[in-house]
Formats: structure tokens, sequence, C-alpha cells
DNA sequence: CTCCTTTCCGGTAACGTTATCGGTAACGTT
DNA sequence: AACGTTACCGATAACGTTACCGGAAAGGAG
């Protein structure tokens, strides 16, 4: 099946080539009578422009690319679509594309995006490891969101992200402040610089505060999915039933561990608390709500478009934008 | 900042511009030597092709998209992602496109993917509407998933679907089977010939098999987002307090109205049943776990695969597939 | 009437890649 | 020695679109 070109176009109506991708982009220079008339047969045969053809005649077409980590993780989908509510009517478009946290996709997903010759791109996760220092070599103007780069080989990339030391920091303070002291942590590898090393970090600093030291048994690792967090929950707190709090890296991780403490017969909030990260939509409904530290999904969507489009506009240098994160109290974290 | 071409490469390796090509697709008539020099020097300029070139060159390079219809939509995520797992490694690459459920995005997203010059297209959603009546004049082989298109104008497209009416039939029936007789439905527009119509029908046909009838007042339309269903939940549940079973047409619904009993103070499923429909994985995670139906996800996304592939192979005309769907009953229902 | 704008339109050369065709060298085969 | 075969490689023409330049026609100013 032929496709129609413009060239069939201006053949059918009438007039050149030219004036056909003239009145494709609504350029002023062509009078009414003729527009009308091009219209009407763009109409008439159905007519749809070839993408290709265009991308390669114009390199200045501004098309930025998002990068999410994370392919069923309801914090950065909502991410990425906030994203692509800040993408103004005439400004440019954004390509989305989802690869898998543990695979090997980033690289591949890079070279997608670098050989649409797209002029900016948006990475979303919590995590950047060694997978991710394949962006030597690629200059584009890139801003990694919900995790700093700051002090990594990577900081030629921008960054916008919360202060994750200090969270799991005022998190943990919450729950010894609510008299809980037998608290477990489910989080990631610890090892690294990212998001979630961070925040292990941010942990101990509240121990400290008080003279006091996560106990090393009581550091749960566990894939952020429901499945894994249950599991993990399910043999920890078998393990270790004296625990009365668990703070959760990710309010994913937080449901399926208060799916498998009911399942233990444990009562949250009165036996065990429990907080998450991230402030999903699902916590806000779930039984008992969650408690959690909650992104402003709003305001780091904003920020990571902001700096770069200042990037790609004017060629600035990586910054590193610190976003604050709020503490939500819900049903899931006993009153003090 | 200029970007290197393969002509730029070619230069730089001592060969011409086929031979880069040759190499860049793994062609076979090309020395180890010269394969080799060329390889060193693209990795050393850190060269990658343009994807545009590339597509306008080539006709042929068989790319599917797959449209979503609904953002933030557990169910449909889970079933993209399923898709593209079924892109078998040397074949078709998949492009995934989020649409929104209410806007007008369809037609938006369908010439994105003409435009690009897409030999397939995979649409993902239980809604379909005047907005899609877009495909007339698209002449590309088309599946339609989690829906039916036969009957409709679109019958052009093939579709791979539950039975829907007997999905919903059978669910009610469940419910009436449970001693459950004021039973409300929450569901959506009932107009026109999509699932959610069908699901409606079913709903009827499961009451006219014992004679009975669904009360106008207890059928509540909502959209599928948990704060609405909540909200329509509360309210409904209001004004009709003698109801004692819930059958949601998603398990998103679902959850927002159980969440909503709990407020209103009634225990589910003591007091209330609550009934889904998709088996997302939060179901299996909820508090209490979530009764649904089924749908079977890796077989839909393999049927919609195969049947996609065998309209781009083999140009068959539209087929319309029914997979079947199961009852699971979890803790949402009370036993019998 | 001339000259200068303005408005509208068309011809042609790119953009970066691949397909096609053809050519050269090297090696067997008779 | 003549020929066929194989393995490599290069020049060139597309693919469909837009940028650039130039030109015709119409109107306005002097």
């Amino acid at each position: 099946m032929k496709i129609d070109t413009i060239r069939d176009i201006a053949e059918r109506a009438g007039v050149s080539v030219t004036t056909v991708s003239r009145v494709l982009n609504n350029r002023p220079d062509v009078s009414r009578a003729t527009q009308e008339k091009v219209r009407r047969v763009m109409k008439e045969s159905h007519f749809v422009g070839n993408a290709n053809a265009r991308g390669l005649k114009r390199a200045d077409q501004e098309m930025v690319a998002v990068i999410v980590r994370g392919r069923q993780n309801p914090f950065l989908s909502a991410l990425a679509e906030e994203m692509l509510q800040c993408a103004a009517p005439g400004k440019a478009p954004f390509a989305l594309e989802y690869i898998d946290e543990q695979a090997d996709e980033f690289h591949h997903a890079l070279m997608l995006t670098h050989s649409r010759r797209a002029s900016g791109l948006i990475f979303l996760g919590s995590r950047i490891d060694d997978r991710c220092h394949a962006i030597d070599g690629v200059n584009l103007p890139m801003v990694f969101a919900t995790v700093t780069t700051q002090g990594t080989p990577m900081a030629r990339a921008s960054s916008v992200s919360m202060d994750d030391r200090a969270m799991a920091c005022q998190a943990i303070e919450a729950l010894l402040q609510r008299g809980h002291e037998k608290i477990a942590v489910f989080g990631g590898d610890r090892q690294g610089t990212d998001s979630l090393a961070l925040r292990a970090l941010g942990v101990e600093d509240a121990f400290h505060h008080r003279g006091m030291q996560l106990e090393e048994g009581r550091y749960v690792e566990t894939r952020f999915t429901l499945s894994d967090a249950y599991e993990a929950a399910l043999s920890f707190f078998r393990r270790c039933p004296d625990t009365d709090a668990a703070f959760c890296m990710s309010d994913t991780v937080a449901l399926g561990v208060i799916r498998a403490l009911v399942d233990l017969g444990r009562r949250v909030p009165q036996d065990v608390s429990v907080l998450g990260i991230d402030g999903i939509e699902m916590g806000r409904y779930s039984l008992p709500r969650l408690s959690t530290v909650a992104q402003p999904i709003g305001k780091i969507a904003r920020e990571s478009v902001a700096v770069l489009t200042e990037m790609m506009e004017s060629g600035a240098h990586a910054r590193h934008v610190t976003v604050p994160a709020s503490l939500v109290l819900r049903e899931s974290v006993r009153e003090a």
C-alpha cells in the first residue's frame, strides 16, 4: 500500500510541494484560497506527513525524551505524567520511554533517544548505578529527577531531588518521637550514592542524634514491588517479632509490608507503625491510610523542565536543585 | 554542537559511507579488518546513527505502536508491559504511547504513529467512542485489546477481548448466589457498544435469569479513578444504606469503594461484599484482598500480537478473538 | 509612468541514510 | 592462459521534507 507524499498532494491540488509544506506548517505566506484548496485535498486523501523526513530535515525540532526507570512504579508514572503536562503548547513535545529497573536497558534507551536526535533528556528513577555511566560521550542537556548526581561521575547532568538524607532522618525521628525503638527499615542496596544510599545514611543520622544505632539485622533489602516487599516482610517479622515500626523507602513496599503484618496477626498501627516514602495516590485510600514522606510531584516536574530548558536554551551548566518533601502522617503510624 | 554522520566516520576510517552503513547494519560483506577499524572509529567518536534518516530510507522497518488509553491505569499498564515482552528479539520494536481517557488525544496519537510510518497498531482500553472513529482512512493493521470492535463501525480492526457480557453476568450471579440482593453496580457510561456497555447488559442478564431487575438507582456512574470512585461511593451509600454488595467495573474503583465503605463504618465483606474486574496486583495485597474477575493479561497480550502479526504479514482480514476470564474470590466477598 | 513594496508561489538543493549497481582484486578450475 | 567465482568495496541515486532563493503579480507612492 502506497502512502501519499506531499508531492502527490501538490500534484492533486495543482500547486508546488513547497506550498503544501507551507500549509502543513501553517506558514503565513499562503493565500486563503490556496490554503483551503490544499487542506481539502489533504483531508480527502487522508494525508499524514512523514515524521522521519521532517525530523531529518529539521534538526531544531526540540524534542525531549523522558526515560523512566521502573515500569510499574506508580510514583514515577505519576511524575512522568506531570512532566507531560509541563509541555507548553507550542514548545517541545515529549517522548516517553519506560525501561526496566534491573536490566541493562538504560544504554539502549539512551542510544534510542540520541538516535532520534532529542535535544534534551530527563531521567526518572531513584537508582543510579554503573549502568547509567553510559552518559559519557553523549553530549546532551540532561536532568536526573528524584535523585541527585552531585558528587557522582555524572555531575555533568543536572538533577532535581529531595534531600533524601534529611527526609529519611526526619522520618525515623518521627517514629522515635512516638516511642518506637525497635524500628525496621525496608530499603534497597546501600551501596553507591543514589537516593537509596542517602536515605540509609539519613536513617543512621536519626539514630545517632539519640545516641542509638540501627540494629544491623533490622535493615531489610527488598526490591520495590508489592510481592517482594510482602515476602521480605513476612520472613523478617517472623524472625524479629519484637519490631514495632517499619520505615519503607517506597509506598509500594509499605503497602506490601502492611499486608504481611496483617497476615501475621499484627495490627497496624496499634502493634506496628508503618511509614513510607513517595506519596502515591493509593496511600490516601488504603487500609489503613498510609503515612508517608510525600515528594512534591508537581514541583519536581516543573523544576526539572525548567532546569532542562535553561540548559537547552542558554547552554547553562549543570545545576543541582533540592526541593522540600513533607511528612504526611495518616493512619498507619500511631499517635504520639 | 555538530553531531557526527556516517560520512564523518567514513572519512576518519578511510572508507566509503557505504561501508560504514554496512558495518552499522552488520552486513556480512565487510572484511574482518575493515569492520574492526570502522567500529573502533565509531566508538571513539561516540557515533550514533540518525534514526530519522534510517526510517526515511527504510520503509519496511516494521515498527508497531501501542496506544494506551488511560494514563494511570494499573491494569492497562501491566498489559502494555506484557505486550513489550512479546516483542521477539529480532522482530518489530514497539513504541508505547499513553493518552488521556477523557481528552481527544486519540486522533492525535493515531496521526503520530501514522506519521512515523508504523506498520501496525495495538490499542489498549476498554472504552471506545466517537473519538476512536478517527481510524477511518488510516489503513493500518490494527488490533483493539480488552474491547471488541465486533458490530461497531470499526470492525475493520481486529479485537481481542473477554466476553464482557458473560463476565459481568457471572459476577452478579456469584453475588446473588451468596444471598446478596441489594446489589449496587459501579460502572461507566452505558451508552455505546464498548466493554462497559456490554458489562451493563451482562448485569441485567443475571438479574433477569432470576426474574429480578437492577434497581435504577443502584447503577452508579463514575470515572475509573480512586478519588472519583471514593466520592461516588460515599454519596451513594449515604443515599442507599441498605445496599449489601457492590460490583465494580474496575479493581481501582473497587478499592475506592472499599475505602468509602470503611469510612462510613461498614465492614467488608461482613456488611457489604465488593467485587471488582481486572485482576490488578494490588488486589492481592489490599485489605481485604479483593475479589475480582481476572482478565488473563498474558493471553491477551500474546493473542493481540499474534493477530496483528497475522494481519501484517499475510494481509489477513480482521478477526475477533475472545479469551476467557476467571472469577477469583478473595476476602472482599463474603462466603456463601 | 516608474519605482518600490508586499504578497504569493515555485524550483532546487540539501538533510543522513540505505539500495542498487558496478568494479577490482584474488583465487580456483579447466 | 583464459575463464568463472568469490569476497570486498565505492559511487550514486533515491527516500520525503524543508530552507533558501528568486520571480511574478498586484498595489501604492512619487
